[in-house]
DNA sequence: GGAGTCATATCGAATAATTCGAAAGGATCG
DNA sequence: CGATCCTTTCGAATTATTCGATATGACTCC
């Protein structure tokens, strides 16, 4: 539990490894001969084990010198790892990155982005809410997070358009829907049971959760079981287009021929709880973000 | 590249955390409350970053303090253990380990000890030789290794039996030694290719690559190359029934009905190089190894 | 509100650890 | 052999850490 040897006897070590000697360390490291010799052989005592033998007149490392080298380089490598964190801190970043993200938004994108944030701010912890509906509004409301992708942009906040998704109608291939042979009103869609995802806000329930009334509904608590749920014939939905691509591509699903067209847009924004006043953090995340939604647009565009 | 913060400095923080308080942690490191005080201080003014702040008469860690504990907390146990790896080096554990196994050991057998082997000694690295005929041989006698499993015990060592296997000679079920719809001699074998697996021997080839001469004889430089010739039909040869029990209940492969019985017992044996004097790792992975093999003969024998 | 308790911060003195410079001892090279 | 290079050792100087005492602030109980 008590560390005996310090970070400066490893180092001293590691430096005589790579330096090639005690002299060539003592050089590297500021120090004269003498302190080197010194850490060097205080590390070897209290360990009771020689690290190196003087051949001729250059130090060689032992064989379990050699073990040692290895796994000391790591451990300073690891606390110079956690003081640089530390200076990110320091300078300001936010410890913990919270995201409120409509479910609706594409996870792979958000994935994508995320995947280039942690390369350039490994330390900072990353929460996501992956929430739907009002949920997203409440946690910015009561400033649970920084950042939210949400389908509009409550009171008092300002944001920024990230992308509009393209939504369908989709029922399963065998569903009566698509029995019908025609175009559909809205009428018909009243008469068969609709699949929602459940609203996470835990406060105000707005009951926006379709554009319609159905004549029955199925309230489900995530994405995965909502879409098995449609592809079983248990009813029909709407959902963005890329949220049931393999299933559309797969046939499990089908869009249903809606009268006066079967898609709408699903605008999704992106806002910044703190506005200007936003830490580093988060800035870097929005922006990787707006890159990632733009160049995944061009990309969809070009192809 | 220098070490700003010291271990008494993380172990501090860490410390503080875990116990509770300065004062609880003063306690739990035989220091007095100033002491630890003094550490913390230093640390958060080298940082520049406040790790705890006062609220009441409670130290409690700020958001960044969460990030620096946990890593400083790895931190930490890296040390330990890099300490306690050089505590069994100084017991005079072997800081490597290096085998010579001739290459009909099931290789299943062999990565389960040195699973077993790598719980009791995590900080020995393990070097293994995979080696043929006369390979082993010669590593021995060199003492590269300080562990070996052979079919046979050279001249001035002492080794014990591990286990003896059957091998089969075997060809694909095309091949027109299976067509020829008798019991084959081994003029019969003569009569086609043989594929064999390259003697590892840098030195002195001994020239025991089958129990006979076949007319032509194929040598490959891999235990996968020759199995997948074998079933290719590109010829025969003689296997240790454990190396090839995939292919045989596939179909792959199939013995070959030979006149006096198919099967030999190719048996194998465990030498330790340096006999009694051998290091406490050597010992070790003898004792699992050889128990590795009873297990596994009794597990069979009852199967 | 005040006395008592608990917890951290600070200060100067005491102590311990590290560093330095100098000198000594080997090994290698020309 | 002398010159050079490198490590070790030693005592003195320096620096860092620890200690004990005391100050300060917050909560508790009466």
């Amino acid at each position: 539990m008590t560390p005996k040897i310090s970070l400066e006897q490893w180092r001293a070590l590691v430096t005589v490894v790579e330096a090639g000697g005690y002299a060539q360390a003592a050089e590297a490291l500021h120090k004269t001969q003498s302190s080197v010799s010194y850490l060097v052989g205080k590390l070897e005592s209290l360990l009771e084990l020689k690290v190196f033998e003087i051949e001729g007149r250059k130090a060689r490392l032992t064989a379990n010198g050699q073990v040692l080298y290895r796994r000391a380089k790591a451990l300073l490598e690891e606390s110079e790892r956690l003081e640089s964190a530390a200076g990110t801190l320091a300078a300001g970043w936010e410890p913990e990155l919270r995201l409120a993200v409509e479910i609706v938004f594409p996870t792979w994108m958000l994935l994508n982005a995320f995947a280039r944030f942690s390369e350039q701010a490994p330390q900072t912890r990353l929460q996501l809410y992956e929430t739907v509906l009002g949920g997203t509004d409440e946690a910015l409301l009561q400033h649970r997070v920084h950042l939210a992708i949400n389908g509009h942009i409550p009171q008092g906040f300002t944001g920024t358009t990230l992308l509009s998704m393209p939504a369908l109608a989709v029922a399963s291939p065998q569903h009566p829907l698509h029995q019908l042979g025609r175009e559909l009103g809205y009428d018909d869609l009243r008469q068969h049971r609709q699949i929602v995802i459940r609203d996470t806000a835990q406060q105000s329930p707005r009951d926006s959760g379709g554009w319609m009334r159905a004549e029955q509904r199925w309230t489900v608590s995530n994405k995965a079981t909502a879409i098995t749920a449609v592809c079983r014939g248990l009813g029909f939905a709407w959902y963005p287009q890329d949220m049931i691509r393999a299933e559309l591509l797969s046939g499990a699903l089908k869009p249903l021929p809606i009268r006066e067209g079967a898609d709408r847009q699903v605008p999704l924004f992106l806002i910044v709880t703190d506005g200007d006043a936003a830490g580093p953090g988060t800035q870097l995340m929005a922006q990787i973000l707006r890159e990632e939604v733009s160049e995944q647009c061009r990309r969809a565009g070009h192809g």
